[in-house]
DNA sequence: CGGGGTGTTGATTCCTATCAAACCAAGTGG
DNA sequence: CCACTTGGTTTGATAGGAATCAACACCCCG
């Protein structure tokens, strides 16, 4: 199995999400977080959604006030029912989330691996934990406590506004990629991904900034698929592809496809 | 046309959604909001995920900060590059959102209508509105101010953090149904969305809160393909159907379906 | 020179949207 | 009480998009 089709939500809310792995390069090496540069770990952080709007200065306040923690396999991090103080960020190995059934059947919920939060609502909305959370995989991990962040923003309340603007910023984002996912063609959809590389760009003429695989992840597509769309995009003379060179030659048309759809 | 094909997001992010239109029965009978009673705007503003986990007071404090405004077609809300001070909510009518090309030309980027919340992310972040905004079909819209969320957070922390749950809890559903979207058949969505639904029902016979075509909205399908996906696990035996009424009957292998996807 | 990763192209199969028709239930109005 | 309508639901036939499987062309690097 070299790939499963799957979006690249690039963030960390995903579960199954195996494949972000490549996005874990120091996870990989095994390497220990501790052992890191504290900016591996910031980095890690600013892919939650969270922390996504928020500058170096602002996360490293809130993570001051977190630790990391290593937990052996067979270790709970916290059982169904108990008030929900932290929330956590896996940086390695795995985590199983489970309910008792009222026959007493353990009740999979979820498997989640580096790179996932979870937990988080139950611990801002400040209820108690809905599920127990059972390390399967020795696991390292990033360490959110309710007070923490709630001091962080009683001290400072633009960091608050931050927090809310990061998880704004995501979900607009996730809300077009879900329309574009149920009403869009793959064509459409990388039209869209086009202008929107373009916008960031600032020119017409730019080079795709990842692997081919990667773009067809984003636009939740596989690469041979994302290699016909260009081809068929190219061959409607709505765009110049020289490896991995662009040029919008009809802005107006490319537009028109994203919006449209089919 | 009757429907398009699309998710039913439930949330207000959504460009495009007109669909949505039979969320607000009270702008399908042409009612002006401000002879609404007060719970109706509460009840829309609830369907912004930032307030979607807050309690009825706490909505109401912030919306006390606030006001719904009327402008006619042409009005311009905001300009692109001033400091984004508030956003809306738009209660009826439709507004466009566009951006002047370095050619001097409009180069539109949403059209949205009723239901839709935007520039949030501008505002919350505190930078400037990237882009103009203009009324197109006279509006009635819900502004909520930058200083107003600013204050009501600073004098009461844990109102931003129910901000963040409202936002977490939403991000991670939209995050499930991506998933879902991109990697699962319709049986598969299905069958999920059974077993949530019985898990909230507490029961495994329980009856669809909804028309089929809701809740094939609700998995990116249309109401043929969900009756047929109803028929296909009804006839492997996994479900008993009897008109708006199931019955699960294999809980275990409706998991392993709604999980392994394929 | 032989891999391994990347990108392209072709054939095939499967899923699902679309179109069309029919059924059922619940009103509605004569 | 019976057409007649209307909306929800189902079923069938069809077509199109896209994943899958497979083969192949590159390119870089040891």
């Amino acid at each position: 199995m070299y790939y499963t089709q799957g979006v690249d939500l690039g963030c960390d809310f995903s579960a199954c999400q195996m494949e972000s792995l490549n996005l874990w390069p120091f996870v990989a090496q095994g390497k220990s977080v501790a052992q890191l540069p504290r900016h591996s770990v910031l980095e890690a952080a600013r892919r939650m959604p969270i922390f996504s709007a928020l500058d170096d200065q602002a996360v490293e306040l809130v993570l001051s006030r977190c630790h990391t923690i290593r937990r052996p396999a067979g270790t709970t991090l916290f059982g169904s029912g108990e008030p929900a103080e932290r929330f956590f960020l896996i940086l390695a190995g795995r985590v199983k989330l489970y309910k008792l059934s009222p026959r007493g059947d353990e009740q999979i919920l979820h498997m989640y691996g580096p790179g996932i939060t979870f937990a988080e609502a139950a611990v801002l909305s400040g209820a108690a934990y809905p599920a127990t959370a059972e390390v399967v995989e020795d696991a390292e991990l990033l360490a959110v406590g309710r007070t923490e962040i709630r001091r962080a923003i009683e001290a400072n309340p633009d960091l608050a506004m931050g927090m809310l603007a990061g998880m704004s910023a995501k979900l607009r984002e996730f809300n077009r990629l879900i329309e574009d996912l149920s009403l869009k063609d793959v064509p459409a959809r990388l039209a869209g991904l086009l202008l929107r590389l373009a916008a960031q760009a600032g020119t017409d003429k730019f080079d795709l900034p990842q692997t081919k695989r990667e773009l067809a992840g984003q636009i939740g597509t596989i690469p041979e698929t994302l290699s016909r769309a260009l081809a068929k995009l190219k061959s409607a003379n709505l765009i110049a592809v020289k490896g991995r060179h662009i040029e919008i030659r009809n802005r107006q048309a490319l537009s028109e496809l994203a919006e449209g759809g089919l």
